[in-house]
DNA sequence: CGCCTCTTTGAGAAGCTTCAATGTGAGTGG
DNA sequence: CCACTCACATTGAAGCTTCTCAAAGAGGCG
């Protein structure tokens, strides 16, 4: 993996919603990355810790999780390639949650100093940095609500939809659906359930025939009305909004 | 209230984590803010909204809530004075959340183009917004733990802990607890449980000596105790944070 | 004093969890 | 190439937390 065109992806992140000059695109290609491959189940961040870099997803999937006292874990978000895990940590000392792979993964790893300088240097990259965070939080906000106030069905639907869009953003998606990258029992960590009640739910979508499923490879005969069974709605993933 | 002054709290919370330049201070409170008190339950975002102002809680309680399809409410965030609660829509074009008064506030408002003006023109200000967002976004994490992976009991316990801590900061903390400004519905909206539940999660943390009440005064004889109950680790609040 | 909102309590039902066991498929070494 | 293994998925039965519905008590404000 070639360490400069590994950022190519960052910038068309940063740029999803509004161009950059020239200047500012050629600084966030040059920034100093370099790649690493990583197995499943690596840990990039961890709780307690001072984070040393900013990661961006080239390839695979990640999520975000917290233990708790029991020992359950909750997973509090999903990342896809072409995220930046870090910007959490740009400006915090320790810390506050774990991210780890969910499938190998390529990375880019960008020092914070670096990163720290590009955002301060270029306030159009700042921008760009902060409507993603601003938009992580709206998707945090959607997952309360889902969580708090969805029944187990409902939840599993909403989970299907927005990692259907999110795929679609990225282009990922094929026709006909997507490999959820995920085992039930994480899924029930995202949902807040156990993995024994999601498989239930999984098995009740599909013999209502809302989703097909050949493995993990999930298909959506019926997006529509598994949309009205999630009650989703994208608006909180703000896809279009390119900003005045 | 003076338009002026009004704008010392914001500046006091941007300047929690590291000192501005006395340039950028006076760029802050010369910020074109007016002031506005409102009763309780005023909305001050509605979801599907473009954002008009910056709002500046100066006194007073907020929350933001979405409504499901059931009808159900999830409250997503509580704000206390000095909380801005806008910078969600510095650069997005519609809200995706609502946002309501708790109780009788003070608001300053600050029009949406000052403030982005600001943001870009001053980068130690623009970091100081920054860090304020990665701190929401961390408590937006804990609260899906929260309410993902903690029963009713702990649930109640980790919200009046995390009360205590941010009252605490802002110097509005009594010696022996605080009145904490929800009804019981509200926190019930908050926790993703019934008002009905809550009541008896309240009933059983009184009766187990962890908490006191009057009327809405609540205090905290085992206030240790309480947080084991919760598994309450301020952590992720990032209290002290100066940076590098 | 009376109204209205909020709190409190009870009883029954529902949803989800827990525990435990069995089924399945992909990868591995003999 | 097959048996073995291991992680993951699936199923059943029982129990517990939380919800729903409903009604009665309490407190503050005009």
């Amino acid at each position: 993996m070639a360490d400069t065109d590994t950022l190519e992806l960052l910038l068309r992140k940063l740029e999803r919603h509004t161009p950059l000059p020239e200047a500012d695109r050629r600084a966030v290609l040059a920034l100093p990355a370099h790649g690493r491959s990583v197995p499943p189940a690596t840990y990039l961040v961890r709780e307690g810790e001072p984070p040393t870099s900013c990661v961006v997803l080239l390839s695979g999937f990640a999520f975000r999780h917290k233990i708790v006292e029991s020992g359950a874990r909750q997973i509090v978000s999903l990342h896809l390639p072409g995220d930046a895990l870090d910007f959490q940590s740009l400006y915090l000392r320790y810390a506050d949650h774990n991210a780890q792979t969910l499938t190998r993964a390529d990375l880019a790893v960008v020092p914070i100093a670096a990163m720290r300088e590009l955002v301060t240097t270029r306030p159009l990259v700042a921008r760009a940095v902060l409507m993603d965070l601003l938009i992580e939080a709206s998707i945090l906000r959607e997952w309360i609500v889902n969580i708090g106030r969805r029944n187990a069905r409902a939840r599993l639907a909403h989970l299907l939809c927005e990692f259907a869009c999110r795929m679609d953003i990225i282009g990922l998606s094929e026709p006909d659906g997507y490999a959820l990258p995920m085992t039930q029992e994480q899924i029930g960590d995202a949902l807040g359930l156990t993995s024994v009640h999601v498989n239930r739910s999984i098995k009740a979508l599909s013999q209502e025939g809302l989703i097909t499923r050949k493995g993990r490879l999930i298909g959506f005969p019926h997006i529509k009305e598994l949309r009205e069974v999630g009650d989703f709605s994208e608006l909180y993933l703000h896809l279009d909004e390119a900003i005045g």
